[in-house]
Parts: C-alpha cells; sequence; structure tokens
RNA sequence: GGGCGGAUAGCUCAGUUGGCUAGAGCAUCGGCCUUACAAGCCGAGGGUCACAGGUUCGAGUCCUGUUCCGCCCA
C-alpha cells in the first residue's frame, strides 16, 4: 500500500472534498430500486423567516441524520427529502418589517411577490448550510410550503375532507389575535403567567339590592349578558330566573344558574359576557345568551361601550374602572396571580370574536387519534403521552381560516345570493380564487348571480401538516389515480414542542385522507440549550459575536472553526428527547476526535506500507493474541452499536464507539503494537503480517463505524485508503460493518489481554512515578511472580514477547520486585531505565 | 392544580431487565518535547447517586412520600 496522508488535517478542504463527490456521484439521489426496503425520513421544514438557525437546529436535524446515514449503510433505499417553511405569519410579519410595507396598502399579489422572493433568497442560505452540516438530503426533492405543489396539496386536503364532511363553516365566536387581526386555534395559543386586579364591582338588582361581582377585566361589563351563580349556593336563591343591572351600562341581564360556577371565588356571582374566555362562550353557546360585542377585532371598545368606545382595551378598563370607583361601584380589589391565553406569534392576549370560519372536526374523533397515537412507534415512548394528553385536552375543532394576506387560499368561492360553496375542481389545483375564476360549471350554474372568492388564507399547518403527503406526492398520484409507492413514510423526527401542533395535525390528517398513520416511527429530539439552560434563541444568535465576528451559536461560524464533523459530534451526544446544553468546548472536543481518528489513521498507513490488501491473511485464530483482543472488542461495539441505532439511539451508539476507539483502539492496542514496527527483527514475519492484517482490517471497521456521525473525516480516509480496493463510490453506500456474534463472545481473549493490560498498567504507572517517558526504551523490567496464582503465572511467561513489546523494554525477567503492586493479585512490577537517556 | 421529564464528580452527561470497588468528556493536580497526534500521552485526586422511608441477600436502578428545576396543560 502506497498512501499518504496529509499531515495536517484541513478540515475546510476535506469537506469540500466530501461534499464535491457525493455531488457528483448523486448518491444521497432517491431512485426507486427493486428489492431495496425504502426508509424515508419526514424531517421539519424550518420556518425561512429570517436567518435564524442557531446551533440548536444543527443539533437536531444532525440527530436525524445520523440515523439515515446509518439505514443507508444497512442497505435501505433513502428517501430524504427536505423542506422550508415559507408560508406564514412568521414570513408575513418578517417581509413586513424588513420591507417595511404595510400590507393593508398593497396588493395581496405584490405582498406574495416579496415573500416568496425573500423567502426564495434565505432559503438558498439554509441550504448552503445544511449542506455544510453535511446532512445526506436529496435536494432534488426540495420543497417549499408556499411552492404550487404545496399549495394544491394543502386545497385538495381542504377539498377531501369537505368532501368526506370533515369540515364545516361555523360563525360561532373564534379565538382571535388582535395584534394580528387573525382567528387563531387551540394550538397556536400560549399561556402567560402574570399578576392582575381582581375587582368586586357591585351590580343591582331591580328592587337596589347590591350584587356583587368579581373581575379581572372590567372593560368587558358593556358586554355583560347574564350572571351566573351555583344552583346550591343557599345565598342567592332568592334572585332565580331574577334580572340585574349593570352599572355605568344601565343595562339588564338574566341570571341564571350552573353548577360549574364556584361558590368558594369571589362571592359566588359569576358574570358572562361576550365574550371574555372560553367559559363564557360555553354559557353563550348552550344557554342562548344575548350577544354583545363591546371589543372589536383590533382590541378596540365599539359602540357599546358608549364614551369608552374606540378605547384601546387597557386603557378602557382604567376609564372604566374610574368612572365606577367614581360611582361608588367597586368594593373591594386585590392582586392577583392570573393565566392569560397569549398569541404564541404576538405575544399579545387573545380576545373572541364572531366571524364565519372553516373548521375541521377534531372533537368528534378523539378516540381514533388516541387509538392512532398507540399504534405509532415512540422514540422515546413516554412522548406518546403528550400526544395523547394534548387529545384529551382539546377543547374545540380546528379552525384552519386565518385573515391574512399570505398563504394558501380556500378553493372555494361564495354564492352571495344563496351562501353555496363552489368547490375548485382538483385538477385546476392550485388556485387563489380572488384571482382565478370559479369552474365553468358554476360560472354557468350561477350565472348573473354575485360570485366572491373567500378572502381567508389557511392556517399554515394545514400545509406542513401535509408534509408527508407531500413528499410522497400525493396530488399528482390523486389526479393520475394511482398509489402512493411511498406513503406512509418511515420516520417523522421532530422536536417535542410540536407534538401538539405539526405531529398531531399530521396524524389527524393521514387518518381523514389516507385511513393510516403518516409514518410507522417517530422520534422525538431535545433542545440546544444555552449556558444557562435556556432554549437556544434567535437573540443568543443575534447577541453574542465578538469582535472577530465570531459567534459561538452560529452554526457557520462554528463549522469554519472547528469542522462540520466536530458540530455533529457534539450533536450526537444529546440523548433521544433530551435537551443538552451547550458549551463551546465540547465541539472543541469534537474537532479532537476528529483529528485523533485522522492522525490515529495516518499512523496505520505509516505502518502499512508494505502490506499488499489484495494478499492472503492468517485466520483470525492464528492471529496473536492483542490482535485478537482487538477484534473481539471491535465485534462487540459492533454488536452494541447496532443493537443501539436500531432503536434510533444514536448517542448510546457513539458512546459505545468512542469508549472502544480512545480506549482500545488507540490508547492500548496502538500503543501496544508500536515495537512491533519499531523493532521488526525481534517478531516473525507472521506476527508482523498478523498485525498489519489487523490493522488494516480494524481501521476500515472504525472509519464505517463513524461514518454516520463523522461523514467528511470518514469519506475522507476512506477514498485514500481503502476505495482503491472496495466497489462503493463512497462509504456512505458501503455497508455497515457486520459483527461476528461467536467472536464477540469469546471471553477469554479478553480475559488473557487482561492480564497483559494489568502489567502495563502497573508499569505506566512507575514509568510517571519516575518521569520517565511512556515510549522511552526500559533496560529492563522485573514482574514478580513469586505470590500469583501459577495458572495466571504460566499464562504471563507464555506471553513474554508480547510483554516486552507492550511495555518497550529490552529485557524482561520474572524475578522478585520491589516495585508496584499490579491489579493482578500476587503480581508486582518493577523497571529499571536505561542509564543513558 | 394535573401530566411528562429531570436531580449522579467543580461543569456537561452516561449508567439496559436490580448484581463486583458508580463511569466518560471537560476542568484540576503531577509527570512525559514520545519516530500518528503537545489540540497529544501517562498517572492522580475528586461522588452520602436531591431528601426520607420501604421491598430485597443486594438499590443510582424498583415502590411510597417530600423538596427543587424544566416543559406541556388547566
Amino acid at each position: 500500500m502506497n498512501v499518504q496522508l496529509e499531515k495536517d488535517y484541513d478540515h475546510i478542504a476535506i469537506e469540500q472534498e466530501g461534499r464535491d463527490l457525493w455531488d457528483e456521484a448523486g448518491i444521497y439521489r432517491y431512485a426507486p430500486q427493486e428489492g431495496k426496503q425504502v426508509f424515508s425520513v419526514d424531517t421539519p421544514p424550518p420556518y425561512v423567516s429570517a436567518a435564524h438557525l442557531h446551533v440548536g437546529h444543527a443539533m437536531s436535524y444532525s440527530q436525524a441524520e445520523f440515523v439515515v446515514r446509518y439505514k443507508r449503510m444497512r442497505g435501505y433505499n433513502i428517501f430524504y427529502p427536505m423542506g422550508f417553511d415559507d408560508n406564514g405569519l412568521p414570513t408575513e410579519r418578517y417581509v413586513e418589517k424588513t420591507h417595511k410595507v404595510d400590507k393593508r396598502k398593497i396588493s395581496r399579489t405584490d405582498f406574495q411577490d416579496l415573500c416568496i422572493a425573500e423567502t426564495g433568497r434565505i432559503a438558498k442560505v439554509y441550504e448552503k448550510l445544511w449542506r455544510d452540516l453535511g446532512l445526506s438530503v436529496d435536494w432534488t426533492q426540495r420543497y417549499s410550503t408556499i411552492d404550487p405543489n404545496c399549495r394544491r396539496t394543502a386545497q385538495l386536503s381542504f377539498i377531501d375532507l369537505f368532501e368526506k364532511e370533515k369540515i364545516y363553516r361555523s360563525d360561532e365566536p373564534v379565538i382571535w389575535d388582535t395584534h394580528f387581526d387573525t382567528a387563531l386555534a387551540q394550538a397556536d395559543l400560549e399561556w402567560l403567567k402574570r399578576r392582575g386586579r381582581l375587582y368586586d364591582i357591585r351590580f343591582s338588582a331591580p328592587d337596589g339590592t347590591p350584587l356583587v361581582i368579581s373581575t379581572t377585566r372590567p372593560e368587558l361589563i358593556p358586554a355583560c349578558v347574564a350572571l351566573y351563580f351555583n344552583p346550591d349556593d343557599e345565598r342567592y336563591q332568592h334572585l332565580k330566573e331574577g334580572e340585574a343591572i349593570v352599572p355605568l351600562f344601565e343595562h339588564r341581564v338574566p341570571i341564571k344558574t350552573s353548577p360549574e360556577v364556584a361558590l368558594d371565588f369571589g362571592t359566588g356571582l359569576m358574570m358572562v359576557c361576550t365574550f371574555g374566555d372560553a367559559e363564557d362562550v360555553k354559557k353563550w353557546k348552550e344557554d342562548k345568551l344575548d350577544t354583545r360585542i363591546c371589543l372589536d377585532r383590533r382590541g378596540k371598545m365599539t359602540e357599546l361601550a358608549g364614551r369608552f368606545a374606540g378605547m384601546d382595551a387597557a386603557y378602557a378598563r382604567k376609564q372604566i374602572v374610574k368612572d365606577l370607583k367614581d360611582g361608588d361601584f367597586i368594593t373591594g380589589e386585590k392582586t392577583v396571580e392570573q393565566n392569560v391565553a397569549i398569541g404564541e406569534r404576538s405575544g399579545q392576549p387573545i380576545e373572541f370574536a364572531m366571524e364565519p370560519q372553516w373548521f375541521i372536526r377534531l372533537m368528534a374523533h378523539r378516540d381514533e387519534f388516541l387509538k392512532r397515537a398507540d399504534e405509532l412507534n415512540w422514540h422515546p415512548d413516554y412522548m406518546k403521552t403528550r400526544l395523547k394528553d394534548w387529545i384529551n385536552g382539546l377543547k374545540y375543532d380546528w379552525n384552519i381560516s386565518r385573515q391574512r394576506f399570505y398563504g394558501v387560499p380556500f378553493p372555494l368561492w361564495f354564492v352571495q345570493e344563496t351562501g353555496e360553496v363552489i368547490l375548485a375542481d382538483r385538477a385546476d389545483l392550485p388556485v387563489d380564487p380572488l384571482a382565478d375564476p370559479p369552474p365553468a360549471w358554476a360560472q354557468e350554474k350561477y350565472k348573473g348571480m354575485t360570485i366572491v372568492g373567500d378572502p381567508d388564507v389557511m392556517d399554515t399547518w394545514m400545509t406542513s401538516s401535509l408534509s408527508p403527503q407531500i413528499n410522497t406526492g400525493w396530488y399528482d398520484a390523486d389526479q393520475a389515480g394511482t398509489e402512493m409507492e411511498l406513503f406512509p413514510m418511515t420516520l417523522r423526527v421532530q422536536a417535542f414542542e410540536i407534538i401538539r401542533t405539526w405531529l398531531f395535525y399530521s396524524v389527524a390528517k393521514a387518518h381523514f385522507h389516507q385511513d393510516s398513520l403518516p409514518w410507522t416511527d417517530a422520534m422525538i429530539s431535545g433542545w440546544g440549550l444555552n449556558e444557562q439552560g435556556k432554549k437556544i434563541s434567535k437573540r443568543d444568535l443575534e447577541r453574542f459575536t465578538d469582535k472577530n465576528g465570531f459567534n459561538r451559536y452560529d452554526p457557520n461560524a462554528l463549522i469554519g472553526k472547528y469542522g462540520a464533523d466536530a458540530l455533529r459530534f457534539w450533536a450526537a451526544g444529546s440523548h433521544l428527547g433530551h435537551d443538552l446544553r451547550y458549551h463551546e468546548k465540547d465541539v472543541r472536543t469534537g474537532r479532537r476526535g476528529v483529528i485523533k481518528l485522522w492522525n490515529v489513521a495516518r499512523f496505520a498507513t505509516l505502518q502499512l506500507e508494505n502490506f499488499d490488501p489484495s494478499a492472503p491473511r492468517p485466520a483470525i485464530a492464528d492471529r496473536n493474541l492483542e490482535d485478537r483482543w482487538l477484534l473481539v472488542e471491535l465485534h462487540r461495539t459492533v454488536r452494541t452499536m447496532t443493537e443501539h441505532l436500531d432503536r434510533y439511539d444514536y448517542a448510546n451508539a457513539r458512546d459505545a464507539l468512542e469508549k472502544f476507539f480512545w480506549k482500545i483502539y488507540c490508547d492500548n492496542y496502538t500503543e501496544i503494537i508500536k515495537d512491533r514496527f519499531w523493532n521488526p527483527d525481534r517478531f516473525s514475519s507472521e506476527a508482523l503480517l498478523s498485525t498489519q492484517a489487523t490493522l488494516y482490517e480494524a481501521l476500515r471497521v472504525v472509519v464505517g463505524l463513524f461514518a454516520p456521525y463523522l461523514p467528511f473525516v470518514t469519506e475522507a480516509l476512506y477514498q485514500r485508503i481503502y476505495r482503491e480496493s472496495e466497489e462503493p463510490v463512497s462509504i456512505h453506500v458501503s455497508d455497515w460493518p457486520d459483527f461476528d456474534a461467536a467472536l464477540a463472545d469469546d471471553d477469554g481473549v479478553i480475559a488473557d489481554m487482561g492480564k497483559v493490560l494489568a502489567v502495563l498498567q502497573g508499569v505506566r504507572f512507575l514509568r510517571s512515578e519516575n518521569k520517565i517517558s511512556q515510549t522511552a526504551r526500559l533496560e529492563k523490567v522485573s514482574v514478580d511472580l513469586e505470590q500469583a496464582d501459577p495458572a495466571l503465572a504460566a499464562f504471563l511467561t507464555a506471553n513474554t514477547t508480547l510483554l516486552q513489546s507492550a511495555l518497550m523494554t529490552e529485557s524482561l525477567f520474572f524475578e522478585a520486585a520491589d516495585g508496584k503492586e499490579t491489579s493482578l493479585e500476587g503480581v508486582r512490577v518493577g523497571l529499571t531505565p536505561k542509564i543513558d537517556q
């Protein structure tokens, strides 16, 4: 063999070399192959609303990728598409900000064009990052959630659900984000803990009797439509069927009873307004209460609020409280801790609004979804609970209407005169009902009537929940009337916080559309946390750039400084479902591993100059003890890793490899065999060949085992050392190393070698204690077997050659020594250094 | 208030179905300029496994309770 590895590892050059090779050979491109089982992966399409990808993203995408590379080496035909989410509020907001436009003042088309241009630009940046990180994505499959295929898939989904009667239109109160002026779904809410003021407000009965209620939202009293008390509440029995007069506004509201009213909250009298919270909505529906809307879609008081009209809710609250106080209607107040529902994106408290919206039926199918949750293979399995809890806690059907400019439009028109709905033809998708005419048959049928397109757009999850269908070509299959060959997919990879949204909606969609799970397995990753233990955020990325322009949260900067393999190595340290605190020094540790692998390979190639890989090699049983030992440990490692990786447990697999690599392969095996190459005349040619063959084979396996984690350095080593004698064009399409169970189970070899290592350990200790270099040749080592078990003594004396080379000593005597007790019972070692060194 | 997860060395984390003296990396200390690697190697120190009970021959691991942290939900 004549292989020269560069002395210095240049990750920039090596990584470029790898990417070029992969692109040229097209090894990540998906093509159907006979007899090869497909392994397909559905990964999150990141928002391209701004260049916000941080080291936490790099972590989670790498984790999915370890599995992909492993499965590819296991012979699966990999289908690994990647998408970008450029649909939705973040994009809209981002474009509004960066281009300083007001979406109300420009046309919808112009605004959309801006969005598409902007996201197209950023998507390129993202794709480059993923390539730099070494993701083995098939980029020919790239999708963006606003592209025509995604739009028509989302619209097809709507039509299919509509036809299956899973969709209905309702003008019941919906959750409203007053900041963005749009409806939201339950899943879009977050909760904010804050201190609020709880006021006791005096209403009165018609006869003037005071009726005191407690509320944190006095600004809603103009919208009050009823008072409630618990039917068991003795205090208020006389009020049954009565009325109350609202202070300041003077309108009369009925007094009703409900067992849900807490006897011990405030005075036990509750005010219901249209609409303060979900409870109000429920009462309004059940008891068919009046509708009095005092807050408009933008969160301002309506005419109903009289002189308070036009004020923001928060300001109106102050004014109303002031007036109430002036009128002596406030009988008490205190500070309380409250939880307010806020819009996930706006961070503003949500309100309710009465706007006609499209809903997907979820509530009626909860049991079916729970069954689907059980059918899915979860990794880790406890994540299943999170989905089930969410399903059990659902309160509303899924409102999919959003009042925005940018997004996928509903594929339908309304006939104004009749209220009928005209659906687009499937063949015409995607359509924009504001720009496109309805189908010809409809134009004919409703001639002379006013047909208007639905101005709303769909919830962005309407599209992203279809990523399995988008990836597997549902629309085309639907048009052609063919099967979707790649559906359901194999694996969904995502973080836990979007189980309630992305995962849940995806399960619901596939259930309705295909009567199936969208994938068989789900792998849930944790978060990358910053040094303080908080989720790494865009803000971390924005704030911590040093004088040299280096930002430790920026994956680009990290890849430049330490290499993609180093970053991936760190990512592999986070266990499935668990968060991992990020410290830059851990990436540095990753880099050390990469360089170590390079260097130990370099060592091997230097010793293999006169080795001929094509020549016959000694049978394993005939090899030197230390060689057999290395192979036993290696095969154990392969077995352990394979078991872990089959469970998607890349982290424990990495740990097993890491342990073998440093402790066994580098620190012991490589050190022990050095003497063989430095003093070849002391050994038989058989012994030498045994070592060379083992070195050659073991390194190849090690490179293969590292390949899923460190794709660049392993590729470089494969190309330089092994490509010549192997068929596969890349390590990444070569076979995952096999293990020989019988060899792996050879405990005898481990035990025998353990004795040698124990002696070595003792000598190392003495070298350290006597300040002698670990590789300086010793004059003499004495091994005292006086107190040792005869079998042990016999074993050690029989392995003098191995001991002598492992200890790097001129001579080895079995004689009395007062040096160091070894971990072998009754065995002591002593050493004599060379005089002239 | 409910659910899930976590609490193990100074820091970040492993630790399968209970089983030898609880591990790794980083950090610390001492040594070694060694013909793969000083971004290295050898050696050493460092733990009441959050707390309190219980089951067991044996508990970091299983059970009960408590405290604290994170996430999700009310």
